[in-house]
DNA sequence: ATATAAACGAGACGGTACGTCCCGTCTTTCG
DNA sequence: CGAAAGACGGGACGTACCGTCTCGTTTATAT
């Protein structure tokens, strides 16, 4: 199998490292009212035609600098389920209690919910803690520890939609005892009870 | 105590309507992002500076909107806890899983956070419904129906959050099944149970 | 008779002055190819908006700085046709023997021949002094210095029409002497003469 | 001797007349301001750098579009002067009172004055008419048919300067009456008569 | 009645950013 | 090794709205 190669000029690599470099500076240092496509062409040295060569509007730009270099959030390794899920829970509100969590909540507001970019954008950097979790939780029913009775997307949102919700509304403060707190009463609607 | 009529011109009362109005219409038929002062100025036969006297953005202009005419979720009064929540889930995630319910998450993500006017919107349109939820759990408890034994925001908002994270985040629908397992796993945590 | 007052805010004077001004300065220094309305714009301290405001685009305004301040070439008073007629050709060709005299068929050419207001530069820059040249032929006709007895039209044309075609073409200057002879010559073809 | 074969791929020959000849399309369909290179380049499906190789801009390409299979006017033979160069004249306004004279005067007056191209362009497509004329005159003079007593060159301005006048200036139609009128003028002025 | 004053509609203003077109150059692979 | 394909940095285009401002008009109270 040869590898697909096409004719012209290849795209500069560079290029759009600079782009993501200046939209993500621009993001962190000013936010997202002035991520602008010619804020960041005039930052990143590269014409504004190269940035829509890419991506359709700002919001893929922003959706693209708050992804690259995003590790995602994966479960700290915990003997119980509680702790490894409550290490996961702290490290993401950690993660998303900073500025950067509620430009990622615009981001995803302000964009096209069907775009291919924006799917992408939510299953790496909204999705893949919940994916996480279920992995936790089916281990752990496996293991005997939690029965899982009710609906597990429900459960999954129930623990992971809180701190979206915190982010989005802003009626209380995202800290570590909202992530205890959360597992606590998560695992008591899955507790394998003598009673049942 | 008398009026304190002031000289001049009294604000024209019908302006503000015709104003909410267009705004209303602009925002179910084009949709948030077409939601301009200068489009709602047009379309009411309203001056633009009249509108400025009142909102301060599109974004101020558009939580008036969504707040206009908007009733609020209350609590169907039920005999128990669980037909009581269940009742009012169904009628917000009714109220939420249509065109409005995306508007008014993105109308919140992009509003300032400290504005007073988006305050007045998230304790009016998104936090109603769950201190009205804080009621029904508080007088429960008091029946001796459940125990709360947890932190009763964050119950709340593990109630409450996961309908505003499907609807931002768009992995899965909204709709009634999701509201009574919402209730079911929630009150799961809050039994009161023999084995404590 | 009242003067009809219109609503709004009126146009700011000073600014189309400054947009003359800038686009008249970046004419003179920088060429016709360099009039952009961006650059008028920057240069003026004006937004581009205002500017299309007023023009439709660079050529429309092209025209309108070359016509601002423009007097018009008229015929220098003399005693004799000849005279009065070799005077207005030695100003009308020292006036385009410059930089701005090809700027002049440069905008003519990159016109739209339609648009109204090509047609209002062309009888003032270019068509006023043909005019003036045709008053000087009536009245020596009447006079009877001379005998019009071929098309005055195409008389004219030949008169004024050389100019434009030494500067557009530009295979041979235009100076004084060029002047003189376009009159000599065309004074043959109407003299009165006692053969006929 | 070899012959001259150098290595590496030919150029095609084919790709020039592909380019003029969707240049030339451009031109007549879409007119001068669409002729872009971009353009020409889609339309012939030859790459920008090929046309580039062989013009230094959209300009040089339209001359070039314009000059190809393009005859020239010649003089008509006539027995008289009279017969001859109203033949050609009106040959030539036939020839420009069409769109292509309308493009030639707006290229002529886009090109850069100083290229070899332009020059070449001006020499054949603007001035051949004009020495044409000049050899009739000539000819004429040597069978005493006419008196050149006058600069020859300005006469010649005046005979096919007017053309390009009313195409550029627009104030009045190009047709053969206008053809004729110029011929009967100019012919005036080089009468040869009795009373010198 | 008549002045005074506030709010009105209209609309031009200086600006920012948009998304597009085309420029002329450069880099890569193909023939 | 020239031709094709095509991405690049760049400049300008013409448009949409922004939020501010200045008008002339309307509508009310206060003199």
């Amino acid at each position: 199998m040869s590898p697909p190669k096409r004719r012209g000029r290849p795209p500069n690599q560079l290029a759009q490292a600079r782009i993501l470099k200046a939209a993500h500076d621009i993001l962190t240092e000013d936010g997202f009212g002035r991520l602008t496509v010619e804020a960041v062409a005039a930052r990143s040295g590269v014409g504004k035609p190269t940035i829509y060569r890419h991506w359709a509007n700002a919001s893929e730009l922003a959706m693209a600098a708050l992804m690259s270099g995003d590790p995602g959030i994966f479960a700290g390794g915990g003997t119980s389920l509680r702790s490894a899920l409550a290490g996961q829970m702290r490290s993401l509100i950690q993660a998303f209690a900073t500025t950067r969590g509620r430009q990622i909540a615009m981001t995803l507001a302000a964009a096209d919910p069907e775009s291919e970019f924006t799917k992408a954008f939510r299953n790496q950097v909204i999705l893949s803690s919940r994916e996480a979790g279920r992995a936790l939780l089916l281990e752990a029913a496996a293991r005997g520890e939690i029965m899982l009775q009710h609906d597990l997307e429900v459960l999954l949102d129930m623990i992971y939609g809180p701190v979206f919700y915190r982010l989005l509304v802003g009626h209380r403060s995202l800290d570590t005892g909202f992530a205890d707190s959360i597992v606590a009463i998560a695992l008591e609607a899955v507790a394998a009870r003598a009673d049942r």
